[in-house]
DNA sequence: CAACTAATGCAATATTGTTGCAAATATAAT
DNA sequence: ATTATATTTGCAACAATATTGCATTAGTTG
């Protein structure tokens, strides 16, 4: 694996989305930082963290590509396999960290990754 | 609702997805199409046919929306609970109609619909 | 067949994501 | 601290995907 650099705009960006507690498109975090950097900087800030294992991605029903921190990212013992929830009305996305869905998939199938996305109403919007 | 006609980009949209063993994107269609009829048309005759039950969405992780139509689609009792699974080498997305997985949402969330996709390797490319 | 309205095509535009390359900058070695 | 290096960034251009307005076409109903 290739070495990878702290620079300043992955700082940043890692911390704007470990603060959020919703989880942040990439024009979100655009919006965010403020023209801080570059656009296509943050595609590739993103995908980096994203292999490092710092932050995970969900994808909603619309296709929109949300990114979060969540607690098990960056433990050795880390996987994903919690749902996420999309507001239908606020539009925001959250990691549900304790409801990891039980299933199971014919063996022939090697999982790597899983996106659990539901959509409806958030208690906010009720 | 609206009332909605048969047209006959809807018929054959619909039967493209119906008779694919894989779930389709809407490039896909288009190219399945051959020019049939124009690239927005397929983004409404799609939006429709999803409004009305008769197909479902399915998102990979990369953001990449598929169709398909499944056989509790145009049923009466029609959820789409299923899992998908979306290989990371030929890039196909199929329905695994019965994996249907367990969760167990705080009751305050109203849930609409869900989007379940595993992103791996198929037996065929393993 | 006439009237009504949904659906389509076309053009324009918006949004999202990718690539190549030169310049800038983090990291390790001296 | 200075230098060497390879990663990272910004910029520009491009590609792919999705949306909107409006005039025209074509289902559907009576």
């Amino acid at each position: 694996m290739k070495k990878t650099r702290n620079t300043v705009a992955k700082t940043k960006i890692l911390n704007t989305i470990s603060d959020s507690k919703i989880a942040l498109s990439h024009s979100e975090i655009h919006e965010l930082l403020d023209d801080f950097c570059d656009r296509v900087t943050i595609y590739r800030v993103l995908d980096r963290l994203v292999d490092e294992g710092l932050i995970h991605k969900a994808v909603t029903i619309e296709g929109v590509v949300k990114y979060a921190a969540c607690h098990t990212c960056s433990t050795d013992e880390h996987h994903h396999n919690h749902i996420h929830f999309s507001c239908e009305q606020c539009h925001t996305v959250i990691c549900m960290e304790n409801v990891e869905p039980v299933f199971n998939m014919p063996k022939q199938y090697k999982v790597h990754s899983v996106n659990f996305t539901l959509s409806g109403i958030c208690p906010q919007c009720s």
